[in-house]
DNA sequence: CCTATTTAGGACAATTTTATCTGAAATAAA
DNA sequence: TTTATTTCAGATAAAATTGTCCTAAATAGG
């Protein structure tokens, strides 16, 4: 469904959105460690996120990778994928057609229609706080 | 959201659909033509096809696809899809977790799974043939 | 039987995605 | 100021996907 740089922007950022919440600074090795991800593609990613301004990084000696508050409260699964995949996913047409609209459909159109818009809807809707609550219980999981 | 031989895959198999209703046989060369998709590599997806079955190949002149009426009335997108891509895209996990379910979930599990199912429900309801009926009338388009 | 046409199959090539490596830039702390 | 640590940026490599090419096998028709 999405690529696997998206797959890993999307646990990266959970990840420091949890622990910025705890107030915590993590850098790329914890994150790739946390997440079950190689290190130095995932470090790719985050500069992506970065340049995107959905988290912080700060270089240095206890530099690292941060979100403020009002990113977490504000970001949704959207933005990641659009910073990373595009709206491809949910904007492109499901049989590859390049002009596929509504006055000139693909076979497969309004089929396809009901699920791209629910999954946009879901990306819009779904914010990463909400994601980070089931990781502190342990009823949720970033790697594995 | 599928792979390019996926998305050639589907819209081969309704143009053969199409044209089997209409008692005709199409070749390779035709076929790539009507979807608008590389000849060589829209082969390869015909013989994959063929050996699951889905459609109907023979050999020599006047040869080509056809697909059976029996199958053409039972066929669903879920079958090709599976055929080509197997059924990672409405199984697998939405964040890339190799063991992600219901007991050990990612955190977006829930989110994922609503889009998932109703894609997975789109697939196994739809036949070729319905999405062939658009087709005559110049309501919907296999290419551009 | 011979030839032309078509699918089948394997090797190969190009492109995209995934992943690694290396050095530069920033910065905190000694 | 020096050193160690960290992100940033660009080059490179590996793997997967997409796409091509060539030959074999089947077969219809002369």
């Amino acid at each position: 469904m999405f690529s696997k740089a998206c797959e890993y922007g999307i646990r990266a950022s959970i990840y420091i959105a949890e622990q910025s919440m705890l107030g915590k600074r993590v850098n790329q090795k914890e994150i790739s460690k946390a997440i079950d991800s190689p290190e130095a593609f995932t470090a790719k990613i985050l500069q992506q996120l970065s340049k995107n301004n959905l988290v912080h990084s700060e270089k240095g000696p206890s530099g690292g990778f941060t979100m403020d508050t009002q990113t977490i409260d504000k970001m949704k699964l959207s933005h990641i994928v659009f910073a990373i995949d595009g709206d491809e996913v949910y904007k492109g047409c499901g049989l590859g057609l390049k002009k596929c609209n509504e006055k000139k459909p693909c076979p497969a159109h309004d089929k396809f229609k009901i699920v791209r818009d629910e999954l946009k809807k879901m990306l819009e809707t779904t914010t990463v706080k909400e994601l980070t609550f089931g990781l502190k219980d342990g009823f949720t999981f970033l790697k594995r």
